[in-house]
DNA sequence: AAGCAGCACGGAAACGTTTTCTCCATGCAG
DNA sequence: CTGCATGGAGAAAACGTTTCCGTGCTGCTT
C-alpha cells in the first residue's frame, strides 16, 4: 500500500474541515485509489465486499470527487452551456429551469450565457465556454448567430439550435411546429366569424419570426381568408413594437376585426392600444398571441395565445446534446436524430370574442371621454358575448 | 529547452481543430512553459521582449489556458455559487443578470441553483457547488436556510445572505433598508388622504416578510397612525394570497382605504380582486406593493410600489465574496465589511390615489352588473383625480 | 496435473496548469 | 577585480483524479 505522499506537505487547514481526497478514502478502506475511483464510478468488476468498504469510507469522511482534477485527466467536463438571449426577456426563464433541471437529474451542470444581442458580449459567452470547456452548447439566442459559431464548430463541440439547421454532424435541430398552432388559432379565429385577420410580425430577418409569419400565411392561404398586405405589420416581438403596430392598423380604412401577433409581447401591446383608444376587447376587437409567457395570463383580458412549451423545448435541447455526448447509450449510434418537432397548440383566454356583427365593421378611433359609460371592464369567467357596439 | 514530452501519444484530432496547450505556445514562443504561465498571469518581472513573442505565440495559435487544469493547481475555481428560490419567480431575473454580469467582467462563471423550495434539491444544489468547488456562494433564496448550510460554512466558503447574518466571520449580510421604502410609501398614502391603511404581509417565518412587516409598524406608529389588528393580514407572496387577502379585508366592517403589500405578486392580487368586485382603483382604493418588478409597470392600473434595486443587490452581493476572495485587492484586509445596506424607495404609478372623500368610506362590494356605467378604465397618464363616487 | 485464460486489484502515468525552487547572469560595491 | 545581491527564466513538483498496464490469483481445460 502506498503511504500518502507528503502528508505533511499539506496546506494549512485554516479554521474550516479539511476536505478529503480519494487517498484517504482509500487509506481507510484499505484499498488503492483506483478501486476507490473504479467503485465511485460504478465500475462492475469491483468486488461486492471491497465496494461495501470504499463507500462505508466515503460515507464516513464526506467524500465527493473534485470536479477539476476529475475533468482535467477523463476530458469531460460535465458542463453544458446554455446560450440565451437575456434572462430578462420572459421567455427564457421557464426554459432555463427546464434545462436545469433535467441537465442536473442527470449528473450535468449549466453554464448560462446571456448574449444581450451584443456580438461583442456574445464572443466573450462563446471563450467562457470554451475555457470551462463545455461538452454541449444549447444555442438558444433568437439574434443571427454569427461565425463566432464556428469557434465551437471547430472545437468539434457539439450544439443544439432552435429552427437553425447546419450541416454540421455535430449539431442537431429542434423544429418548431409553428404551422399547427398558428393554423389551430386562425381555426378558431374563423368559428368566431372573423374573416379579415392581421399579423404583426417579429423582426423577419430572425428566423423563427420569419416563419410564424410564413405559417400564417400558409394558413390563411388554407382557410381562403382575405388576406391584405396592408394586415401584415411587421413588429419588433417588444411590447412598443405592439402599440406601433395596432396604432398603425387602426389608422387603416379597412381595419381587420382580429390580429394574431407573432409573440405575447407583441400582443400585449396591442392589448395596450385597443384600451388606449376604448377598443373593446374581445368584443370589438379579438388578440392572439404567440409563446404563452407567463405574464399572458395576467394581462386583462387574459390572452388568448398559442404555447410552445419551454420544458418541451428544453428537455429536447437536453437529449439532443446528450445523444451526441454519449452515443452509446442509445440504440443506434449511427441513426441519432439530428431533428426533433416541437409542438405548439392554442390555448384560449378571454382577448378572442365573436366578431362584430356587422362585417368588417372598424373599430372607431375614439377620442377619450372621461365618463362612466367608457366600456365595462369585462368580467372574468364570462367570454365570448356579442359585444353591445354594432 | 524541454521537447514535448509525449507528442505521439496525443488524442486522435478526430475531426476539428487540436486544442493547442501551454506547451504549444512555448514551443513556438521559443520561452519555457513557466514564462507563458507568467506572462499569461500578468506577471510584472517577465521581460517585454519575451512577453511579446508569448503574446504573439498566443494569438497565432488562438490559445486560451484550461480553467480545470488552472483550477486544480492554484485550488480556484473563479466560479460563484447562486443560489436562489426559483428562476420562474419574477423577482428573480434580474438579480441573476446583475451578477452575472459583474461576475464575468471580473473574470468570475456563475453557477446557478434553484433550490424550489425543497430541502431535498437543496442539499443537490450545495453538493454540486461543492463538487465544482465554488469560491463563495450568495444565497439569495427566501426560505428558511436549512442547516445544509453548514456544509458550506465548515468547508470556509465565503458567503452572502439577504437579511440574515450569521457569526461566521467569512459571510457577508446585505441589509435592506425596508424602512426608508416603507416609510415613503405610508408618508405617500398619507399624503393622498389616507388614514386607515392596511398591510398584507409575506409568510411571517421568512425573515425578509418579517422586517417588512415590521418597518411597516414601525412606520404607522411614526405617523401615529391608526392601525388594527384586523389590517394586517398574512398573506403568501403570491397572487392567489393576495387575492384572498383583499378579500377578506372587504368583508371586515371597517375596511382601510388603501393597503401596502409585501410584494408585487400580493398586490397584484389584490388588484385582482377589486376588479372582481368593481372597487376601483385607484379611485375608490390604493394598493402599494413592494420590489417593482417588470410586471408592476404592465398591470392595469400601472402598480406603485416599493423598488428594491436587483442590480445594487447583485453587485452588492458580487462585491461582498469578491472581497472576501481576494482580500489583498482591498485597503485594510481586516476591516473587510461585513454589511451593506440596501436601499429602497418608492416609484409611484397609478394604482394610488387619493382617499375617498368621506373618511374611511367602505368600498361596496357590489355584485357584478354588466351595464355600461360600470366603471370606466382609468386613462393612463391622468393621475390622482378624485373618483366620483362618495 | 500442468498450463492457460480471465479477472480483479494495485502501481504509476497522464491530464494542463501554477508555483516553488534553483540556477545563472548581471550589476554594483568593496 | 572579486564577491554578493538581485532578478529573471527554466526545471520540476504538485494539484486530485482517471485510466492503462502489469501482476498474481483463481478456475477451467486438456
Amino acid at each position: 500500500m502506498t503511504a500518502r505522499k507528503s502528508a505533511g506537505k499539506r496546506k494549512a487547514d485554516g479554521p474550516g474541515l479539511r476536505r478529503f481526497d480519494i487517498r484517504d478514502v482509500a487509506l481507510r478502506a484499505k484499498v488503492s485509489i483506483a478501486t476507490v475511483s473504479r467503485t465511485i464510478n460504478g465500475v462492475a468488476t469491483v468486488d461486492r465486499e471491497l465496494a461495501a468498504r470504499v463507500w462505508k469510507a466515503v460515507k464516513h469522511l464526506n467524500y465527493y470527487p473534485d470536479t477539476q482534477a476529475r475533468g482535467l485527466v477523463s476530458g469531460r467536463s460535465r458542463l453544458f452551456g446554455l446560450l440565451i438571449s437575456e434572462i430578462t426577456n420572459p421567455f427564457f426563464p421557464e426554459l432555463i429551469q427546464g434545462f436545469e433541471e433535467i441537465a442536473v437529474r442527470h449528473g450535468y451542470d449549466v453554464l448560462i450565457s446571456s448574449t444581450s444581442h451584443d456580438p461583442a458580449r456574445m464572443e466573450v459567452c462563446i471563450r467562457r465556454l470554451l475555457e470551462r470547456k463545455v461538452e454541449g452548447v444549447a444555442v438558444m439566442t433568437f439574434g443571427i448567430e454569427a461565425p463566432l459559431l464556428d469557434e465551437l464548430a471547430q472545437r468539434s463541440i457539439p450544439m443544439v439550435f432552435v429552427d437553425t439547421t447546419t450541416d454540421n454532424p455535430l449539431s442537431s435541430t429542434l423544429v418548431v411546429d409553428y404551422r399547427s398552432g398558428i393554423t389551430q388559432a386562425v381555426k378558431h379565429l374563423l368559428a368566431l366569424g372573423h374573416r379579415a385577420i392581421g399579423f404583426v410580425s417579429g423582426p423577419l430577418r430572425q428566423r423563427s419570426a420569419f416563419l410564424r409569419k410564413e405559417a400564417f400565411v400558409e394558413a390563411s392561404r388554407q382557410f381562403g381568408l382575405e388576406t391584405s398586405l396592408a394586415w401584415m405589420v411587421e413588429g419588433d416581438h417588444t411590447l412598443e413594437g405592439g402599440m406601433r403596430a395596432a396604432e398603425h392598423l387602426l389608422t387603416l380604412g379597412a381595419c381587420p376585426s382580429a390580429i394574431l401577433c407573432s409573440n405575447d409581447m407583441t400582443a400585449i401591446g396591442a392589448l395596450r392600444t385597443m384600451a388606449k383608444h376604448n377598443v373593446r376587447v374581445p368584443e370589438e376587437f379579438s388578440i392572439v398571441g404567440f409563446d404563452n409567457i407567463h405574464l399572458a395570463e395576467f394581462v386583462h383580458p387574459a390572452l388568448t395565445t398559442i404555447q410552445m412549451s419551454r420544458k418541451d423545448l428544453a428537455r429536447a435541447a437536453f437529449e439532443a446534446l446528450q445523444s451526441t455526448v454519449e452515443p452509446q447509450q442509445h440504440a443506434k449510434p449511427g441513426e441519432r436524430q439530428r431533428e426533433t418537432s416541437i409542438p405548439t397548440s392554442l390555448v384560449v383566454r378571454q382577448s378572442t370574442g365573436p366578431a362584430p356583427h356587422r362585417e368588417n365593421a372598424k373599430p372607431a378611433k375614439r377620442p377619450y371621454t372621461d365618463t362612466t359609460d367608457t366600456p365595462a371592464r369585462r368580467p372574468r369567467g364570462v367570454r365570448n358575448r356579442v359585444g353591445a357596439r354594432g
